[in-house]
DNA sequence: AGTCGCCATGTTGACGTCAACATCGCGTGG
DNA sequence: CCACGCGATGTTGACGTCAACATGGCGACT
């Protein structure tokens, strides 16, 4: 495998840019003080700051990162480790992190999963060892954290979103428990006798929260609480279960636990000729963008997916940088409704 | 502002990990041998690498990428630039271009712009400078880098995806020419006198190439173009503009540039109470996951936004590590038929 | 008037790695 | 029996930056 690199120059065929020294000789001045303007300290003569800014300029010089993280022992970058098929909520987080991120002036390294294994995220794990990053955010249900015997490089400062409490490290997580409570006891208040309930998969933690606390919510209400359908998210399994759920006449309210599985729901109901929400109410979690065009327009649970973003990056970096920990937070969530709730037939 | 970090010690608490001068001095070589080993140079004896494995191993040892990138001039790492609140498929190909990056030893870094301003790319790039990266993928309307006068660092290879062809980098793109031409035919086929569009925003180039090849179509079929509507990819826009078309009776096929358009087109119809697909046939482009749960489930133009991320990946690494520009590359598109579409009533 | 202290600036060295070159030992062929 | 070559390993220095310390000048206060 030959290249066209020459001995000489590392970078294949393009040579690095003006450094430190360069700016120097130009300006006039030693690296040192370079080194204070592009850093932005005030203790430099306002003339000599405007030397020193006009020769980079001329240079066209651009700060080494490399340079600069080898000897601060800090490279300015967050990692985030997240499956790779990443679901709407996921991606919306990464997003306000990224916004967060550069506020802050770091960048994100992204260290995907493609699949949740144990054996996957150990690997994610040891490309994280050696990424160049000041801290990690995970997005991945924790429950993989203990079984796989991950060994974090000691010290690296990371941020749970998402999962249940883990006592190693700091957290950020919407308020499921609640959500689920208000979804259910809007279909109760509406007069329905009792909620279904179509779940995520067992082992995800968020899925299990919104599970219980519909259960909970139901006995407290004195309901009577059918077994939960379990889906994995996609509409498509929606779709099937809410098949089954459509061939009961006794169902007339329904809460699934994301919007997707709501929007196979939806589905299911049309094609069984069950009129929404006139005979069958239909509530979702998440709001996504497309849930308010969904027909009918989908009653459902809002998620701060910015907020929780925002957060994960606050957290982290008050412990990159102070070496405390944050206490782990909760964020709120808002019932949205819209019409595919109804109080129920006859009522 | 008061810090907890000791002098002596960079990292704010956190304690640097060992280096090779330690592996090599518990392997009993020198440092140069445990480099080697690190990298797994061949000219090194078994006896001798598995002692230096076994040292690292004690030691927990990890390479220090800053040095190494200092060393070396390569940072093994991509850039992404993309708008922040990201669409589905850019999703999608940023999940592709992750699994493809990973599988060639890179890692990712995000550089997010959060609104698509001429400014904001810019600020992107300009942050870009001086991010650690070695080549970048550029995911955002080509228009704005030609509006902006953004200087790149000379010599950074640069891929530039669903785009248009711009000659300064090389590119990977959707056929979108063609994906919209076999939606047209599918509709024209089907027995529709013409189609309707609603069109993606003008600044867009992949809008803007699927409508054009929607007109050239109608035109080559000798089918009358009636003026596309113009939404902003969001169902809200879908829906809005879907009530327009839902009040003219002489409307029966309809395509959206992008499901999430559809699936507003889909809503207002309903609301309209004109069926799908008996009275008004409707047409996608993306072929989201939900599109498939739609009601009724959505006939569409499904995008490879796979292969597209793969392509842009391995495009960019030819260029990082030959310095040859790979010639623009064109990804398929397949009509997939669902049932929102069928003959025009009467048909 | 002398001393102290502060500000702007310069000098030195080390962060961890790896390329280039140097060295050493052993086997082979003349 | 010696020259040569090759493989394994060691030594040196430089990548670009910044912290720590050094220097030098000038004003303020005793």
């Amino acid at each position: 495998m030959t290249t066209m690199t020459t001995p000489g120059t590392p970078l294949g065929g393009r040579r690095r840019g003006p450094s430190m020294a360069d700016v120097a000789r130009e300006a006039g001045v030693s690296g040192q003080t370079v080194s204070r303007v592009a850093n932005g300290r005030t203790n430099v003569d306002a003339e000599t700051r405007a030397r020193v800014l006009s020769a980079m300029e001329k240079l066209g010089y651009r700060p080494n990162s490399a340079a600069r993280a080898l000897r601060t022992g800090r490279f300015r970058s967050i990692g985030v480790i997240m499956f790779t098929l990443s679901s709407f909520g996921n991606m919306r987080t990464l997003d306000a992190i990224a916004s967060a991120a550069e506020e802050a002036g770091y960048s994100l390294t992204l260290i995907p999963v493609p699949h949740p294994t144990r054996g996957e995220v150990s690997v994610a794990f040891d490309r994280l060892a050696d990424a160049a990053v000041d801290g990690v955010i995970i997005i991945i249900e924790a429950h993989l954290l203990d079984e796989s015997d991950v060994d974090l490089p000691p010290g690296l400062p990371v941020v749970i979103v998402d999962s249940t409490g883990h006592d190693r490290f700091s957290g950020v997580d919407t308020d499921q428990a609640h959500g689920a409570r208000q979804a259910t006891e809007h279909l109760l208040g509406l007069g329905h006798a009792t909620v279904w309930h179509i779940a995520g998969p067992e082992r995800s933690y968020s899925a299990t929260r919104r599970r219980q606390s519909w259960e909970e919510t139901l006995r407290a209400h004195g309901a009577e609480v059918h077994a939960p359908l379990v889906g994995d998210w996609s509409a498509e399994s929606g779709h099937e279960l809410g098949l089954r759920l459509a061939a009961d006449p006794a169902v007339t309210a329904v809460f699934a636990a994301n919007d997707q599985m709501a929007l196979g729901v939806l589905r299911a109901l049309h094609e069984s000729g069950r009129a929404v929400p006139a005979e069958v109410s239909v509530v979702g979690f998440d709001d996504m963008e497309e849930a308010a065009s969904f027909w009918p327009p989908l009653t459902t649970v809002r998620q701060f997916f910015h907020e929780v973003g925002r957060r994960s990056v606050e957290s982290l970096l008050h412990e990159v940088e102070s070496g405390e920990r944050r206490e782990p937070s909760l964020v709120d969530t808002e019932l949205v409704v819209r019409e595919s709730t109804a109080p129920p037939p006859g009522a």
